[in-house]
DNA sequence: TCTACGATCTTT
DNA sequence: AAGATCGTAGAT
């Protein structure tokens, strides 16, 4: 995708990406859950009280990976969206491998059991992402990379998760989406019926 | 420096 | 319901 495709509101491009492929050389993965982290004024962003040492990337251009380690352990992608000087991202939640399922699985080697890709630290171990990805350029060719794909039939909106310090509207926000119909979704129970 | 805690995942 | 496990942020 170019770069415009990131220039725009966190939701929007939240929306725009389920379906879409996020590739790694052999490993290419369908999207199937997105959670958006607005700007300005969302309490659960991590740019919300300005500009630190780990949320650089988020000011940076669109289309550049913030790369976070959290819980001490697990690396979480995020894609970062809207103007230069906006404090905003997409965080890739889940996705449907497509291709590269051995070297997802021996990238797995010291976790457990399937589901592979659902979860946003099993979908970046996955990619084998780590810190070094940190600032990576999305809309550059070759290395890490969106690619265009089909579009959901269906999308679930919720809450986002993870997120219970931010302000009660905030919580309740539904920026989490998801493709209705894929089995790689997490918390499926806090979605809307 | 020091310390509390987090956009998680697993097992109980 | 809780443990693993460590970088970040805000306070000192």
């Amino acid at each position: 995708m170019p770069q415009q495709f990131y220039a725009r509101d966190a939701l929007d491009v939240a929306r725009d990406l389920l379906g879409k492929r996020l590739c790694r050389g052999a490993v290419r993965l369908r999207i199937t859950e997105v959670e958006a982290y607005r700007w300005p004024g969302d309490t659960a962003n991590h740019c919300r009280a300005g500009r630190t040492r780990r949320n650089e990337p988020m000011w940076g251009p669109a289309g550049c990976a913030y790369v976070y380690l959290c819980y001490g352990m697990h690396w979480m992608l995020n894609l970062v969206t809207g103007d230069t000087g906006e404090g905003a991202a997409v965080l890739i939640r889940s996705a449907e491998i497509e291709s590269g399922l051995a070297i997802v699985r021996r990238r797995r080697a010291g976790l457990q059991g399937p589901p592979l890709c659902a979860g946003p630290g099993r979908l970046a171990a996955a990619l084998g992402l780590d810190a070094r990805f940190n600032h990576h350029p999305l809309h550059v060719h070759g290395g890490l990379e969106v690619c265009e794909g089909e579009p959901p039939a269906a999308i679930l909106e919720g809450p986002r998760v993870g997120i219970d310090f931010a302000s009660p509207g905030d919580r309740k926000a539904p920026w989490r989406l998801a493709e209705a119909s894929s089995k790689w979704v997490t918390h499926r129970s806090r979605f809307q019926g």
